[in-house]
DNA sequence: CATGAATGAGCGTTCATTCAT
DNA sequence: TATGAATGAACGCTCATTCAT
């Protein structure tokens, strides 16, 4: 196997084929759960050989890494999108959470997956690295915007990385009681507040 | 197999089998993750036949089911036991909620098995059923205590139920948080400060 | 998987099944070869499961173990049947070579399935103790009956070493000309030259 | 495919490639065995891609070929290098033999290979020809010594082709043994003893 | 109360080889 | 001259579970 990170990618013809793998992996990880999704699986859900993934991807592995990646570039996408044209922290606060919410609620594929691999990550030493890698880029760009706040003359009410942790662990919670009980009016509520009390700590 | 929820119901010998094959499969969903954590090495733990286990639950299935009651009963009496002596909220919040933190992450393997089943009942209904079990019995607990407070004449800032959705998130996020990075400084703050929003919500 | 050096062989039944195994094996690996001696084609020749190999023998590596053994033993039995009732060195040197030879050429499978295994513990590391436990077991008997020729009054022309190194590759080498080119009258004639340089390093 | 034998007769670029992937064979033969040499693993160790080798073999059968006549007819020129300058028949027994097995010993991945293969012919029908065409190489050139020894005027204490065979054995025997054991003081003594029981076969 | 025997399906991975450029 | 894409079969092994005692 050659290419970079065990993915075998080279033709355009062979990227889409990877591409495909890929996005299957994805769905099966969201109908089926991590446990269950299978190589054979995956094959079948692309529409394509078994050895065929084993063709692209080294390994199993490999291939749950480059899933990693590419949802966690998505995401950080999402985030990016939602507050490009916001500079003043009560429009990133209220306006941008709200389009970064909307947004990824909208592929509820996309974050189930990506919620069974972290989990997954606590146990599994070989996917640590990669999520960690994604995790990285998320603090990073909170850390980012809660420093700009602060050069536009925001009080910060905590440290940048306590803050991000705050809020890391905020969406995830919230998170994960949408995955697993959906829209409900407490879970708006809840959002609202969380919400609330972001904009509270940086206020002016 | 006769007995209740395909568990059988066996003499106290039987019961000391049966407890220490929950017992080995929480160190092994802890330590291998829900995907990885077979019968055949549940036995192994155990250090017993792999047919004993399914002597003693008739199912893998039936088994997880027991192993999530097992854990969510142990985190249930670990906040119960925290907050059992306190009636004032910012008690509540301040020393009970430390007496809790420490508890509950002082067995490592208990939270992680039980986050690894958690993330898995995401995707897998059979779980979900019993996840939900558990779940609603912290609902049902912080509720209770949100109640208690109310009628001690706390005015509450938003209803019950969305603050037991808040703080669930925040406690879920938290839990992550700490078990994929650790005690960190940052965490610690991260803690103070939810604890110090949580006390501000229950203000007198 | 229980039980010593990962064969699992308890009750009376499962040990003739065990047996069976291991016998077929010989005659696959007479057959095909190492290479070609895979799971499957042991568990067609005994007309079992391919999945009763892996319950009775923890892997295929083991299983090998196995057979090793017991080829070894039945060419040490060999041996010590053809010199039982021998016991000067012209008589065994004469009467239990012919007896040996003709012993070890009536069953091909055996010899031939033993040689690939030997062939196979120079490359393959896990084979080579196995191998090495019987090989030892010639030389002692080798030596063994060198030291009971000097004890009788023999002169031995070389040391026990010496002697049974020559003849351990001595035999190999007939042997494998026996494998690769079967009964030919050089071979015949080479066997007896054989014999008389043996008797001429026993002499009086 | 085109070219004789199924191996690709090309430019002087091309035949440099194909050289690489039978040398790259002889090392994976002798570092993991005849089962274990997959055409996967010979390019790795050429540092080829897959595809490579069956563009200058047909098949891995015909590379198994190429590298049997590789080997032989090193070894065979082997034999040939040490004796050719000698012509007296203790010359070649005493300095001949040595050069020989010095010769041999000093590239234990050439003989471990050769070794291998000789093994899996026993077997496998279709490496049987290619590796009989090389032991014929060999059996002529004794016969041949032999013969010339006999026109010097010695008298040979028995026929050239049983002693062809003798030799033939003792050394596939001793290789056997040093291919297992190494360098012993007991197989250096055992050589000496086979060097002196072969002058005395030719004596004056 | 406990265990050995047995099962069929599936696992991730590798095999030698062919097709199409 | 060389390579990427693709294939179907087989590999050793593990899965959760059932039968029979």
């Amino acid at each position: 196997m050659t290419g970079v990170n065990g993915v075998r990618a080279t033709t355009p013809k062979g990227e889409r084929a990877a591409e495909s793998i890929i996005e299957a992996t994805v769905r099966c990880l969201a109908r089926d759960g991590y446990a269950a999704t299978s190589v054979q699986r995956i094959a079948d859900e692309a529409g394509v050989q078994k050895r065929m993934v084993h063709y692209y991807f080294a390994s199993r592995e490999q291939l749950f890494d480059a899933v990693v990646r590419r949802i966690g570039d998505a995401l950080l996408e999402q985030i990016a999108d939602a507050v490009r044209d916001l500079h003043e922290p009560p429009d990133i606060v209220a306006v941008g959470f709200d389009r970064f919410w909307t947004g990824v609620t909208s592929d509820r594929a996309l974050l189930t997956a990506y919620f069974g691999l972290v989990a997954e990550s606590v146990t599994d030493p070989r996917l640590r690295a990669t999520i960690a890698y994604v995790a990285d880029g998320y603090r990073e760009l909170i850390e980012r915007m809660a420093s700009q706040a602060r050069d536009r003359g925001r009080r910060l009410r905590m440290a940048e990385e306590t803050l991000s942790v705050l809020i890391i662990a905020g969406i995830n919670g919230l998170t994960l009681e949408w995955l697993t009980h959906g829209d409900t009016p407490q879970l708006e509520k809840a959002i609202a507040a969380f919400q609330h009390w972001l904009s509270s700590v940086t206020d002016g």
